[in-house]
DNA sequence: GACGACGACCTTTTT
DNA sequence: GGTCGTCGTC
């Protein structure tokens, strides 16, 4: 017991050993909040406390996992292993499968993941006639998941006038018929959805007093990890828990609350004095992690947001070098740049491809770092983006494995009753769940008594109907007899799966089939493990629990060797790496264009920034571009208003780049100021105010209040247009691109000639395309909106049919049609 | 009822 | 640029 103290800091060990009562443990970016959380539980099972009444929940499985191992070392792998350790989801769908008949649910209920809530969703409002662009699913779906979070029932939600009004607002008063509907058929099917755990649970404690009151004496201590993350759901079913032993210990940091998009509401941390007034409060405040500049940088970023618990997190550590923010002219610049970035300081340094990562806002902004590394054959591994448990031809083999376990899942029986395709259609499918939503009854008793329910089928439907389910009773006899992984190997074969995707030899199909193989090793893994374990048997319900709640946060194949880290931040909490790019700094993108009408959204951005900073041991890195390529068209940028936050005595802006600034974008606020005037936006422009800032000042400052008082009104109307003509020809730019070639041909007839005179001034004209063809010469140096710098190597034709071939600096080679090329001179 | 072509919309973030 | 859904044809 001493010794494992003796690895603590006072504050450390003051939290870890006050038991007494409810206590709020305030865990600053790196501070050692897992250590405390590990040591805590390891010094209650020390003091004599069984592991099964004690309830530690995590936010992710990965984190309960590992917080498990460190438990098994600290004190003893079994008594880790009996500890109700795990995500809020995973621990009580555990408790729900064993009280589910109270609820009226049977134990093997299935869980709907979000494409099946979503889909169920779309059928409603297909079936209540409802326009799907009004009533789009994404929108309802946002509405149902938010409603559950609250715990606000269909009928509550029909009731609130408050929630009435908004959706009457957005010409949709008619999503509380379909959350009523959508709550009917989850019943029918014996379904529910994530929130649906949580809702759950909290009926089952509020409608059957004993079985509450049971829990209540069962566990003796209940801790909560990442607190700020919890929504009203989790704070109701923790409180109500801990009501009787008020052993109760939540740790989190108010500045890492980043999920609110998900219910996560952070007044639960706030406000958790209030909730336990005769609570304690600790702080860990020292950061173990990082650099004392990263600290002070991201101390100063969240210094700006209102809301927060005061605290102060100090680093000890070296100081470290002031923070890099890379300037790149187009995102695929920034691509390089990055890599061009990694591959310089792993000469200097000893570091591994695994020290570094790269974190962005949103997936989508993987791609071209992909490219930009491979180019530089730099090793990577992406995180996020499509979860193998998401696949198609993985989630139709685990459709059929929730069908023989629960025969009436919708969801699942929609996805494969005509998958292989067996001649039981649309038609046939939507007359079948007719049926079952008239009868109220579950689509099992229809499909095998189709006669019986009137539904109107011929007879050979009926025939193929039979045979399906012949197939399916055949296989549900065994689920009991055999184990997952037989069932579904012979399940793939019988039912045509294998035959279906063997039949063309596409590469896709190839790695169909070996996604299904790595399917069938993961079930045979998932068996012996358990077995090992020591479960006498391991059956199909066993296997689907265990992944309804996997995400590929989860996969732990990360033993594949050295590679850099690409992830989302919100995937990179919790972790950390020596060196750390944070990418994509612009208005839109970081902070989201979703955010910017909220200030609590715009909080949670900067929340998120801080996130992103506080991964970093050693060297943290900011990048952005001045334009990206989003959704088929290139969009001018603006630097996100968050490098403005940032202390600027600790960042690090190239001087270079603030120069070559001047000659290519930043130019249109000259034009602006020259037309308009300054005194219209009542600030110095960008760059002229990025000229007095090598040394001091706040280059940002000024990009903050241009963006936002002269509103890019102008451009936005007027000049949209020629920012997709600019992307046309930007595109017609590029050699590889086959599609922008029958674009350009439409665009071709005005912007050859509208230069100087005709246009307005936008960022379109600034660089413009050169008129006096006879300036350029090879060797001549340009600088190109997208590509960045570059030389030019040889030119051919005339006029305005020249073209150029230039060697950028970061983007390689390319032929410029001159008439479309924008770029301007250097030299 | 299956398949292929085209067009709309898209992008936060995830248990 | 990529996915998903709709529409038209066989």
């Amino acid at each position: 017991m001493k010794e494992l103290l003796d690895n603590l800091n006072d504050s450390q060990k003051e939290a870890v050993l006050f038991n007494d009562g409810p206590s709020l443990i305030i865990a600053g970016a790196g501070s050692g909040k897992t250590r405390v959380l590990t040591y805590k539980i390891a010094t209650l099972l020390k003091s004599g406390l069984p592991p099964w009444s004690i309830m530690a929940l995590t936010f992710t499985n990965k984190a309960a996992r590992e917080m498990k191992e460190r438990i098994a070392q600290l004190v003893d792998p079994a008594s880790a292993a009996r500890l109700w350790m795990g995500t809020f989801h995973s621990v009580f769908l555990r408790i729900l499968r064993s009280e589910a008949s109270r609820l009226g649910y049977p134990s093997n209920f299935t869980i709907y993941d979000t494409t099946d809530s979503k889909n169920l969703i779309k059928s409603i409002i297909k079936d209540m006639d409802l326009d799907d662009k009004v009533y789009k699913v994404n929108h309802v779906q946002g509405r149902i998941s938010s409603a559950k979070n609250d715990l606000i029932s269909p009928e509550a939600y029909a009731a609130n006038s408050e929630i009435q009004i908004e959706d009457v607002r957005s010409k949709r008063p008619l999503i509380k018929e379909i959350y009523l509907r959508y709550t009917e058929r989850c019943k029918l099917a014996s379904a529910m959805d994530f929130d649906d755990i949580l809702l759950m649970t909290n009926i089952l404690f509020r409608d059957f007093p004993d079985v509450l009151a049971s829990y209540q004496d069962r566990f003796n201590f209940i801790l909560v990890d990442e607190y700020q993350d919890t929504n009203f759901s989790q704070y109701l079913i923790v409180k109500k828990l801990s009501d009787k032993q008020h052993h109760i210990c939540v740790v989190g940091d108010d500045s890492q609350s980043i999920y609110s998009f998900r219910g996560a509401n952070i007044e639960n941390i706030l406000n958790f004095r209030n909730t336990y007034p005769e609570s304690r409060l600790f702080k860990l405040e020292q950061n173990y992690r990082s650099t004392q500049i990263i600290v002070e940088a991201a101390n100063s970023l969240i210094a700006k947001n209102k809301s927060q618990i005061r605290k102060h997190v100090f680093s000890k550590n070296d100081k470290g070098s002031r923070i890099p923010v890379l300037i790149a002219y187009s995102d695929l610049e920034e691509g390089f740049m990055v890599a061009n970035k990694i591959v310089e300081m792993r000469l200097t340094s000893l570091d591994n491809l695994n020290d570094f990562a790269i974190l962005y806002r949103t997936n989508a902004q993987s791609r071209i770092f992909e490219e930009s590394l491979r180019k530089r054959n730099l090793l990577y591994r992406v995180y996020g983006g499509l979860s193998f448990y998401q696949r198609k031809e993985i989630k139709d083999v685990v459709a059929y494995l929730r069908l023989l376990l629960n025969p009436d899942d919708e969801e699942a029986f929609k996805r494969i009753v005509n998958y292989p395709p067996r001649g039981i259609g649309e038609t046939t499918q939507q007359k079948l769940i007719a049926a079952a939503n008239a009868h109220k009854t579950g689509i099992s008793n229809i499909v095998e008594h189709p006669l019986q329910y009137e539904v109107q089928l011929n007879s050979g439907t009926v025939k193929k109907l039979e045979t399906f389910q012949a197939l399916i009773q055949k296989f549900r006899q065994q689920i009991f007899e055999k184990n997952v992984y037989e069932i579904a190997e012979q399940l793939l074969r019988e039912s045509g799966i294998i035959n279906d995707v063997s039949q063309d030899t596409s590469s896709e199909t190839i790695s169909r089939k070996e996604n299904l193989q790595e399917l069938l090793s993961g079930m045979n893994e998932f068996v012996n493990s358990r077995l090992e374990e020591g479960n006498e048997a391991v059956f199909l319900n066993d296997y689907l629990s265990e992944i309804s709640l996997l995400t590929d946060q989860d996969e732990e194949k990360s033993a594949e060797g050295d590679r850099i880290t690409l992830m989302t931040i919100h995937a990179a909490k919790g972790l950390e790496f020596k060196n750390v790019f944070v990418v994509g700094l612009e208005e839109d993108i970081f902070p989201s264009a979703y955010s910017l009408d909220s200030e609590r959204a715009l909080e949670e951005e900067r929340r998120l920034l801080y996130v992103a900073m506080t991964r970093a041991e050693r060297t943290c890195l900011l990048s952005y571009a001045k334009s990206r390529f989003r959704n088929g068209q290139i969009n001018f940028t603006k630097p996100s208003r968050f490098l403005g936050d940032l202390d600027q005595k600790l960042l690090d802006i190239p001087s270079e780049s603030s120069a070559m600034a001047n000659t290519g974008t930043c130019s249109w606020d000259e034009e602006r100021s020259g037309r308009f005037g300054t005194s219209l936006f009542g600030h110095k422009s960008d760059h002229s105010v990025s000229e007095r800032s090598g040394s001091y000042g706040n280059p940002f400052a000024g990009a903050r209040l241009g963006e936002q008082s002269t509103g890019r009104a102008g451009s936005k109307t007027g000049n949209s247009t020629n920012r997709q003509r600019q992307s046309t020809t930007g595109l017609t730019a590029n050699p590889l691109s086959v599609k922008s070639r029958t674009l350009s041909a439409s665009s071709d007839k005005s912007p050859v000639k509208l230069p100087s005179a005709s246009r307005p001034s936008t960022v379109t004209n600034q660089s413009a395309t050169i008129q006096n063809y006879q300036d350029l010469s090879v060797g001549q140096h340009i600088l190109h909106e997208r590509f960045g710098k570059g030389e030019i190597m040889t030119i051919e034709g005339k006029g305005p049919d020249c073209t150029i071939n230039v060697q950028f600096e970061h983007s390689g080679s390319r032929k410029l049609l001159l008439k479309f090329a924008r770029f301007s001179l250097l030299d």
